[in-house]
DNA sequence: CTGTTAGCGCATTCAT
DNA sequence: ATGAATGCGCTAACAG
């Protein structure tokens, strides 16, 4: 059916081993034989099948990617961007959904390392750290997003506080003081370190903390909905809402839009994690962006660097392990206005004047 | 590092093929070796190396999906579908996204049959047909959601024309005469498919085709904000507007936002293909659902079935080639409205009156 | 620099 | 029912 190496081989007169080794360009061949049988290869269409190169070597130029959902857009472009990466180098990407499930996971993981994949790059449940350790003796591996904390693997981490940090400073700068804070469950990083980082800002602007202001949840937008509402129904409501729960994003437009909340006269909104409508929404949402692309790209830089290392024989690389943040960044738009020295929320009229505060950073 | 055969074999005492042949169950050896071998395959964690495996018998236990994107939610449902039907079947799916991009397609086609790709979904830009006829006659291939007119491949489309149709329809129902329509490029079949639907339902209720309420449009959000545009800067404006492209959904509801349009008392709003965050938009955005979870479904079962043809050695299954249609179905929510025996737009208050047509229809 | 030989892990044909 | 032998396509020792 296809074209092999010894077809090639035969065809130009050497070896089999003579033909490997010119097109796999080892230098270990004269110059000439060299260029005749990329030529000859080329002509007849030879293609190398990466079956049997990996029966012989152990690879498979197949990396693999865990995440948790297509639907949460900062996995959609953390695939596109990997798949984008990994093809540039030769490599095919396979592309798993684990759903945030340890059973999953674990299947998941060793269907991938019996396909002999060269590395992986996978959003941790946190649950298989034993299996995940185990793996990474065999096959390079990086986590993104989430740290599993049963492992010491080599992590990709978005800068949650800094980012809840940033956002919620930014509320403050436009004279919040009554900020309401809807968060991710408090037994993930994300979830801690957002609010982590929001307390931070507060009590560097000298404002008390109010327990009431903050709800945390799971990743669906009902959290939004139940936590917009409690949080408008307070005695002294917000003035402005920090939806640091992606998922929750959607449930709380509902609950604003089902009151008729103008925002952001009447409410100043921030949100988590683009989108690519919410910039094409009405108003614009402000978003602190987490990066998603940037995490990717690390992510990748990380495996291969830990790829060859590993083909280098250096050892698996497993020392010098370390964790890597990618700055988060706001992005304003529409949703949040300044407020007067007010106190109350549900004031009035006047329209969003953003502050020039445009904090970008990337410690990488 | 792994345990292979040979290992199980060794402590079995048998030899090799025996192994071979108990855990494959070929039903050629003893029922009591054949547990034996199993059991003792388990305790050792003895995992088949697909790559041997594959060498052998030219399989590879992967299946790619070929999309042109994961922005479009009908891409994400797809993926994550297929997936995971392809997982419970032991399969790894192998994504790659073409942008729809003839070179980026064709050169995603070489690297996934030189990775001997059991099976191929794909949705086809159309501008490959020749190598796709070439590739076919090695590998299964179903082409999902477009027709690639070049070949002659099984294909599963979404029922577009009925689709359109039944929108259309269910705004005539409510009373509208002057519908707008803003839809996909007129050299993609989706596109052409939509219209004739639009004028079919048109045509039949004895309204005259207007072509000023006409829009078509590349995939992006622009098309639908410049075609809103047009469409509310109309003399006779329409009283409601069906966007059958997708795309196109976000520039129409920015420029009803900036326009200060309330949906649907001012405008009827009726969408092609579901997002998530439609049931929670403000008013909820009715839709025609072209059922992406369905297509991709029956897109894996019209695969499996031509990949074990093809294992049974009954030809490639190449004969008996025919196209599915996946139909499409009304969802009611509250962007449409009942109008009045009016004929202007923008009439007033009532409150949305959803009809009792729930057409449901799923012809495979 | 090149040809010969061996073997990666497995399925399968041919013997028994 | 089982064992021995062969080869999938390729790379890598080992010799020349």
């Amino acid at each position: 059916m296809s074209v092999t190496l010894k077809d090639v081989a035969h065809a130009a007169r050497v070896s089999v081993s003579t033909a490997s080794r010119a097109l796999t360009g080892t230098g270990l061949t004269s110059e000439r034989t060299q260029q005749r049988l990329t030529r000859i290869a080329r002509e007849l269409g030879y293609r190398p099948n990466p079956i049997a190169r990996g029966l012989k070597t152990g690879q498979s130029r197949l990396v693999a990617l865990l995440v948790h959902n297509l639907t949460n857009a900062s996995f959609q472009v953390m695939a596109e961007e990997v798949q984008a990466r990994l093809k540039a180098l030769g490599y095919q990407m396979l592309l798993c959904i684990g759903g945030d499930d340890q059973q999953q996971e674990s299947d998941t993981l060793t269907t991938l390392v019996d396909h002999r994949i060269d590395g992986l790059i996978l959003v941790p449940t946190g649950k298989n750290g034993a299996q995940l350790k185990a793996l990474a003796k065999d096959v390079p591996i990086v986590c993104l997003v989430r740290r599993d904390d049963a492992t010491d693997l080599e992590t990709v981490l978005a800068d949650d506080p800094q980012g809840a940090y940033l956002g919620t400073r930014h509320l403050i700068e436009l004279g919040h003081k009554r900020i309401g804070l809807i968060v991710g469950r408090q037994d993930t990083t994300s979830g801690r370190e957002r609010l982590s980082g929001y307390v931070r800002a507060l009590r560097e602007a000298g404002i008390a903390l109010d327990d009431t202001l903050i709800h945390a949840g799971h990743f669906v937008p009902e959290t939004g909905a139940t936590g917009c509402r409690k949080l408008l129904d307070l005695p002294r409501p917000p003035s402005a809402i920090f939806v640091a729960n992606h998922e929750a994003t959607l449930g709380v437009l509902r609950v604003t839009a089902e009151r008729n909340i103008v925002i952001p006269d009447n409410l100043s909104l921030l949100c988590y994690e683009d989108m690519p409508w919410f910039e094409w929404h009405r108003p614009a949402i402000s978003i602190v962006d987490n990066g998603a692309r940037d995490l990717a790209n690390l992510a990748v830089d990380r495996l291969l660097q830990r790829m060859d290392a590993k083909g280098n024989g250096k050892g698996n690389g497993n020392d010098g392990v370390r964790e890597y943040r990618v700055g988060a960044r706001l992005v304003q738009r529409d949703s949040c206005r300044r407020i007067d020295a007010a106190i109350s929320a549900r004031s009035g009229k006047p329209k969003s004047t953003p502050s020039k505060l445009s904090t970008k950073s990337a410690k990488v």
